[in-house]
DNA sequence: AATCGATAGTTTACAAAGTGAGTAAAAAAA
DNA sequence: TTTTTTTACTCACTTTGTAAACTATCGATT
């Protein structure tokens, strides 16, 4: 169980693939440059670039400057060739985005989920529907599906979704037989964290961390260049590290989980507990006294000008989830921790707590180097890393 | 930087460390029934059958029986063909043994380190030497090393050995030019850790942690089926991770570590201070009332012999311990915690304690499954992990 | 302007490795 | 005894990368 053989085409898969990644990393770049970082001959460059020109994957996109002999023709990442349909499932909703191989959005859609009917399939694909009318040129590849809970990526199976109140959810055969293209699904936060390697913050990482912290918290893991799943599909799941002696039972039974102070849900509720302790906030405002209508936007307009309630709860809130980062940080030593999902448009007001306990709590030889950075996908990121989904299986064995 | 290429002896490499692995897990074995495994034709298995059986890995040893037609040749792996040399160096000495691909242990020698010379090459070396000259007639093949604290693996150094006051010790170099044979040299509870993969507990095995308890607490952890190692090598230092408020400064100039509390120092320092404070001991007992000769031989005896004292410091002990693996296991979903090292052998009174806090503290869903079990290598995972390092690069690329 | 050296990319002969078909050996079943 | 099945080897074929020769440019020099 579980071993590997190679033949002809495993070769070539892998040396397409690094032809590729290099074209992704420094292009425009040359057949002759590619040939000399790999070491591989020109003739093994050139044949295989003849295939992902012809492939709509890469393009010639001019000529460069000789260095003394004949003109280098470079070649860069397709722009318009293939594209990728990315779609983020959250607790709340669906996202679906059309995207390139060089990360542009060729379009963008959303669809709320209509809880009262439950047809959850129906949401899902109406939204990719929808964005498919939006680009209807676009030559898309296949889907790829991020989505929150534990995920079985073998059988591209949703084993356990909370706001989805099912079990062992077969969203790929249903998406396949619906749309007539390859469907891959995997967990949001491995695909955001995916999405970070091809476009973000993490290019040529080998190993880091993506924190999704949105409406729960988790992480998605890249070590040794691998998303790494763990044996049934549940690492990553930081929420539930115990961080706090605050006694609040969460969902999943034990008390003081990281998922009891750091979420959208929980920064809204001290906010809100805060107010109804007597304490003087900008929020107020602007809600105009309804404190039922507080979100994240308008706690966010409230860090914005300065309010130090505000500020203080998003310090605190940082400074639990640099509890769990030190964790991580003396269990795997980490390159980089990528702070992404929605709640990171609070991010700049919870950086610097983060990075201070994460710090002052692990190991020296640990965190050593390691940068704890906002994404620069930020809220795209959910949708940006399900199209990555599919674009990694252009080399599935590679 | 860091991209892979593929050639055709890739594949030559793949599929005979495959076909090797197969004879391994189920040997002995016949051909065919390889090929049916791994799904290569008969002729690629026989191909490279041939090859492992000259170079002394596999050998024939006998048919098996018909199920109509002619009788299966059986293989298996060689136990004498050829051999490995593995070396545990601790923080009081070094052992080395001589392993079979088997497992079998063809001689070991043990040597602690004169500290006053301070000349710990010389040590290691003359460990070798005696390990050598015991076992005159065995074709050894390489020198592993498992050293304590971080090991470059790519530039095969010792970053930093807190026992041997040096940075940047290159082990390698040295024992290659006195040995004349290829060195690999590694982190102790990373060499373990395959170890255990190759002979132990973790046959098979894709994702588990080998906890390496002794002078000081480590882990090796596995994942994807590879071990990993972090950005910078210090991947597994669970050590570091703050457990307790006891207010213990750690070495490491952080408070409440579970270095400080679970560690062969820590035990025996408990003992002692419960005995000052007018706790009875059997523990007493065996050291004749003398307090300093206690020792991890005294403190098992009086475990063996269900002293409440020693058993109720080794639960507490227990109990750190497992808060830790609560958070390995919550971030890693790890299939397997094997416990290992020199305080192993108090394995078995910690164990409940061990597992009670661990599934207590972590997440159904990461918890689910795990085995959480005593190394069966016990005190020899150190040296035998050691020489895996070198059948391990048997096939480099594999 | 003509020539020469250097660089880029393509073509061709070759080698390595797996595949697939065919074959011999050997044993069980009819 | 004959037939069928299973094992394992041989050999022609295919795929893929390599090495070297070849073509196409380009810049510099004469």
């Amino acid at each position: 169980m579980g071993y590997n053989t190679g033949d002809k085409q495993l070769i070539k898969e892998i040396n397409k693939a690094s032809i590729f990644q290099v074209v992704h990393d420094i292009g425009p770049v040359s057949r002759a440059d590619i040939a000399k970082i790999l070491k591989l001959t020109s003739a093994t460059v050139s044949s295989n670039m003849a295939e992902l020109i012809d492939e709509g994957i890469v393009k010639e996109i001019g000529t460069g400057v000789s260095s003394g002999g004949r003109k280098p023709v470079l070649v860069t990442i397709s722009d318009s060739g293939v594209c990728f349909l990315g779609v983020d499932i959250h607790k709340d909703g669906v996202e679906a985005a059309i995207v390139s191989l060089t990360g542009r959005i060729l379009a963008i859609a959303e669809q709320p989920f209509q809880h009262e009917t439950g047809n959850f399939e129906h949401d899902v694909l109406s939204c990719i529907r929808s964005v498919r009318g939006m680009a209807q040129g676009a030559k898309v590849k296949s889907i790829g599906i991020g989505m929150h809970g534990i995920v079985d990526t073998t059988k591209s199976i949703s084993v356990f979704a909370p706001a989805m109140a099912r079990r062992n959810f077969d969203l790929k055969t249903f998406i396949e037989r619906e749309e007539h293209l390859p469907v891959y699904v995997d967990n949001d936060a491995n695909a955001m964290a995916l999405g970070e390697n091809w476009f973000g913050q993490a290019k040529q990482m080998k190993n880091y961390v993506f924190l999704n912290v949105g409406r729960g918290i988790g992480s998605g893991l890249v070590l040794n260049g691998e998303v790494f799943r763990g044996s049934r599909y549940a690492a990553g799941e930081i929420g539930h590290i115990r961080v706090a002696d605050n006694g609040i039972r969460c969902v999943c039974g034990k008390y003081g989980c990281l998922d009891t102070v750091a979420t959208e849900y929980t920064v809204i509720r001290d906010v809100v507990s805060a107010i109804h302790t007597g304490v003087k906030s900008d929020v107020t405002n602007h809600v105009a006294g309804d404190l039922s209508a507080i979100n994240i936007d308008t706690i966010l307009e409230a860090a914005c000008a300065g309010d130090p309630c505000v500020l203080e709860i998003l310090n605190k809130t940082g400074r639990f989830i640099g509890v769990a980062v030190s964790y991580v940080i003396n269990i795997l030593n980490p390159e980089m921790i990528i702070l992404g999902g929605s709640m990171s448009r609070l991010g700049e007001y919870m950086m610097d707590s983060i990075q201070e306990a994460a710090l002052s709590l692990s190991m020296k030889e640990c965190s050593d180097g390691v940068k704890i950075v906002l994404s620069t996908l930020r809220e795209k990121a959910g949708v940006i890393g399900a199209a990555t989904l599919g674009m990694r299986n252009l080399f599935p064995r590679a």
